[in-house]
DNA sequence: GCCAACGTTGGC
DNA sequence: GCCAACGTTGGC
């Protein structure tokens, strides 16, 4: 068992588009970044993750997901007109993966960053860390336990 | 293989 | 809107 924290920028993707599709399950589509896919292909089903807002405030935590299927193709990678189109990626060895998430729990209030920072035992937690911008990154048990915890 | 230029991320 | 951080690109 696994924990990641999976961030979003909300006007492009946000907690409530994932509650509105169906059975409240969504691809995650779009990372581009070779660490975090990496991250991404290391998930197993049943791994948790934190929904994590960016750039629009309130940024923080909003719910957590589960890994319904690990990692396959993107398939916005072969599609010219999405702006996640790699025209260097080939269906026969293609470069960016997703995985299926769907919503375990919801945090009304989310937990924000303001909140995260000012909890003792996460200051060593990647998403508190300055110049740190990876979209996919792993959490520590110890963290997750601290985390969840904030919402009892 | 180096590294300067460039583009993007994301908190403030 | 600013700008630090940092990944990627491309010339050499």
């Amino acid at each position: 068992m696994q924990y990641w924290l999976m961030k979003s920028d909300p006007d492009t993707y946000g907690w409530p588009e994932l509650l509105a599709e169906k059975d409240e399950r969504d691809h995650w589509e779009g990372v581009r970044n070779y660490q975090a896919r990496n991250f991404m292909r290391r998930m197993k089903v049943g791994d948790l993750a934190f929904f994590y807002h960016s750039v629009i405030k309130p940024l923080g935590i909003f719910g957590v997901v589960k890994i319904v299927r690990e990692a396959y193709p993107d398939p916005t990678q072969f599609d010219p007109k999405s702006k996640y189109f790699d025209s260097r990626s080939k269906s026969a060895d293609p470069r960016w993966s997703v995985v299926d998430v769907q919503k375990h729990e919801s945090y009304d209030p989310p937990i924000t960053l303001d909140e995260l920072k000012q909890t003792p035992g996460l200051e060593d937690m990647l998403v508190l860390r300055k110049g740190q911008r990876l979209s996919i990154m792993p959490v520590t048990a110890d963290e997750w336990k601290i985390v969840t915890g904030l919402r009892g």
